[in-house]
DNA sequence: CATTTTACATAGCTTGACTATGCAAAAGGC
DNA sequence: GCCTTTTGCATAGTCAAGCTATGTAAAATG
């Protein structure tokens, strides 16, 4: 079953609509644990490699200002580490440490075991379409930031 | 290409940081607009019906007395208006406005705008892959909320 | 009828988000 | 080489969303 071009905007409606819903369900899920920006600052990082804060504000979609607070906590907790950028003397690189990246992976099993319950029972062909459709909107999201403008 | 069920762990861990990463471009493309939350909210008075405000806490997975607040700026915004219970004097039941319905429509195409050119060249299989993901996910969020424990 | 539970408002706190501003390094222009 | 502009990020301040704790009144329970 096919969709024709023209019912991509109500897809992707429906896609935000569902995504707010599975990240508040996540957030509430792990809330003993750091905040839903801290995993998903760490998440950031761990694929990007060592990169400046400005750069990690921009793939996080968040202020500069708002990323060095972040990246404040996470220095402090230990899961990064500010490195000296030798091409510019006002930055400094930041890279995921060892054990922010087991952080990470703890945070991700505990997520996954609090919210299995809520998607037992799903069959193989159903697995199968949720993770192509994950890997189509990951891709996109991966893209070069798109701006509303013609490039 | 069908997954096993081992593998559903692995498809819902990368399903929440997908859907983490597009709630947050969502939010940075929409920053104009009210809140997230607000929107969030609205969208679920409308599917619920008219609830009780503890009622449409559960269903935000929020705290009752965030709810609180987010139904008094609904309120004020004339989005959302307070019937009285008549099953139960201490509570109220909450009902989407016309303007409010109107008002969360407005958003979503604003959204759909807006993110449109990220998924812009989608095949039409690509389309419906999605379509068929968001409507599993949509149907599992909206069961009866799961326990971690046997019911 | 007294006690407990339920429903929600209020109070207070933390954190994530933003814009504005300041300081210093780097880049650009003359 | 020097001055101006741009870049990179820290700091300041504000607001809203999230939480727990508490209070009041209605409803349910024993």
């Amino acid at each position: 079953m096919a969709h024709s071009v023209d019912q991509l905007p109500a897809v992707l409606g429906e896609l935000i609509v569902v995504s707010n819903k599975l990240t508040r369900m996540a957030a509430q899920l792990t809330d003993g644990t750091e905040s839903p920006a801290v995993w998903r600052t760490l998440s950031a990082l761990r694929h990007a490699g060592p990169v400046r804060l400005g750069g990690l504000a921009a793939l996080s979609r968040v202020a500069q200002p708002t990323m060095t607070k972040l990246v404040h906590t996470l220095v402090e907790r230990g899961w990064v580490q500010r490195v000296a950028d030798p091409a510019d003397a006002r930055a400094t690189l930041l890279a995921a440490t060892e054990s922010g990246e087991a952080a990470l992976e703890a945070w991700r099993t505990e997520l996954i075991a609090a919210i299995l319950p809520q998607f037992e029972g799903l069959d193989p062909d159903e697995i199968a379409a949720i993770a192509r459709a994950v890997g189509i909107v990951q891709q996109r999201l991966d893209a070069p930031i798109a701006t509303t403008k013609e490039a």
